[in-house]
DNA sequence: ATCCCGAGGG
DNA sequence: CCCTCTGGAT
C-alpha cells in the first residue's frame, strides 16, 4: 500500500506557498477548516505587508482580520496569529521553536499544526493528522483508530521514520485528489485493490474497470 | 447539506 | 465529550 501511495505520488509536497518557518506556521494556522487554494490566495499579500514574527506582533486583530476574512474562523485566527508572534518575539526571538511541546502551548497550535511546522519547515520527524490523513489512513487500512491521535501512533509505527513527511503529503495528495470525503472515487482509483474501502466499493456493484490513472500525482 | 491540511472552551 | 467559530466550494 505505501509502495502503491509512493508510485502514484512521487512528487507530494507541501502546497502552502512560504518563505520562512513562521509563514508556514501562520499558513497552517489559517487552513483550519479552510483550502490551501483559499489560503494561498491571501498569503502572497500578507507576508509582503508583514512578513515576519515581529511585523504580526504589532498589529491589532482588527488590523489583521480584513486580510484573512475570506478564509473563516478570522477573528479566532487573527488573535490567536497576533498573540503567537508577540509570544514569539518576547520569548524565541522572534523565530519559531523546533519543539513541539513550545509549539503546542502556542495560542492558536495544536497537535497538527505543530507536526506540519516541525515537519515541513523543520525536517523534523513528525506525522500530522489532518483531515484528509485520518479519512485516507484509515480508508486504506494503514490505520484503525478512532481519533487523530491514535491514527498518528499507529502511522508513525507503521511507517519508517525517513518517510514521514513524505506520506504524510501523499496521503493529503490522495484524499485531495481521489478518495474525497464524499464520494471517494474509488472506481478511479489504482490503489483500490490494496484498499479495503475499495475492494468493499468494488462489491456492492460500483464495477471497478482498474485503469491506472496516468500520473494523477505528478507535477508538470 | 457537507466538507475543507483544527483548536479551544465548557 | 460536545460545542462553537466562519467563509467558500461542491
Amino acid at each position: 500500500m505505501l509502495d502503491g501511495l509512493a508510485a502514484l505520488y512521487p512528487d507530494a509536497r507541501c502546497e502552502l506557498h512560504y518563505e520562512t518557518p513562521f509563514q508556514l506556521l501562520v499558513a497552517t494556522m489559517l487552513s483550519a477548516q479552510s483550502t490551501d487554494a483559499k489560503v494561498n490566495q491571501v498569503t502572497p499579500e500578507l507576508f509582503r505587508r508583514y512578513p515576519d514574527a515581529r511585523a504580526f506582533a504589532a498589529l491589532t486583530p482588527e488590523e489583521l482580520a480584513p486580510h484573512i476574512q475570506s478564509i473563516g474562523l478570522y477573528r479566532t485566527k487573527s488573535k490567536n496569529i497576533i498573540e503567537t508572534a508577540r509570544i514569539l518575539v518576547e520569548r524565541f526571538g522572534g523565530e519559531v521553536p523546533r519543539d513541539f511541546d513550545a509549539l503546542v502551548a502556542l495560542p492558536g497550535v495544536g497537535r497538527k499544526t505543530a507536526n506540519v511546522v516541525l515537519s515541513t519547515a523543520f525536517g523534523l520527524p513528525a506525522i500530522a493528522v489532518d483531515t484528509h490523513v485520518f479519512r485516507v489512513g484509515r480508508r486504506l487500512g494503514l490505520a484503525s483508530g478512532d481519533t487523530p491521535e491514535r491514527v498518528e501512533a499507529e502511522l508513525r509505527q507503521r511507517i519508517p521514520m525517513s518517510e514521514w513527511a513524505v506520506t504524510h503529503h501523499r496521503l493529503i495528495w490522495h484524499g485531495r485528489r481521489m478518495c474525497h470525503a464524499r464520494a471517494p472515487k474509488c472506481d478511479r482509483c489504482p490503489l483500490w485493490v490494496d484498499c479495503p474501502h475499495g475492494l468493499k466499493a468494488a462489491r456492492s456493484g460500483q464495477k471497478n474497470q482498474d485503469p491506472p490513472v496516468d500520473n494523477i500525482g505528478r507535477v508538470d
